[in-house]
DNA sequence: TTAATGACCTATC
DNA sequence: CGATAGGCCATTA
């Protein structure tokens, strides 16, 4: 199925543990393909399962998130992600230091 | 099948 | 340091 890219898309980004975040790149290479980091963006993009898929913890490589959020907005992103502890920076950024998720391995 | 698009990333000016 | 260009992959029309 050509949805196997996409499905895998989703299990990584479902298995971010809380209060973390990460890049679109660093997806694309748990998947297996590094440079799958714009499909990784058009996977969440058509979101075909939000509430289940925590698109608010996948930012791009500056630690902002993307523009077109599917959850509600903006709004909801900083919501979502402080509510699970994570500082915004004065830029609007997440701290990807302290926050990058670097895979299931923690 | 070909062409165009995109929630990206990296390199260069 | 900020802006621009190109490249890579998969999906959609």
């Amino acid at each position: 199925m050509a949805e196997n890219s996409f499905q895998k898309i989703y299990t990584v980004v479902r298995q971010i543990p809380k209060g973390r975040v990460t890049t679109y790149g660093q997806i694309a290479h748990l998947v297996g393909n590094p440079r799958m980091s714009r499909v990784v963006g058009y996977a969440l993009h058509v979101n075909p399962e939000p509430g289940v898929i925590p698109c608010h913890r996948v930012v791009n490589r500056k630690g902002e998130l993307s523009g077109a959020f599917a959850f509600g907005g903006l709004g909801q992103q900083h919501l979502l992600l402080e509510a699970e502890g994570i500082e915004f920076l004065p830029d609007g950024r997440v701290d990807l230091r302290r926050y990058m998720w670097y895979g299931p391995e923690e």
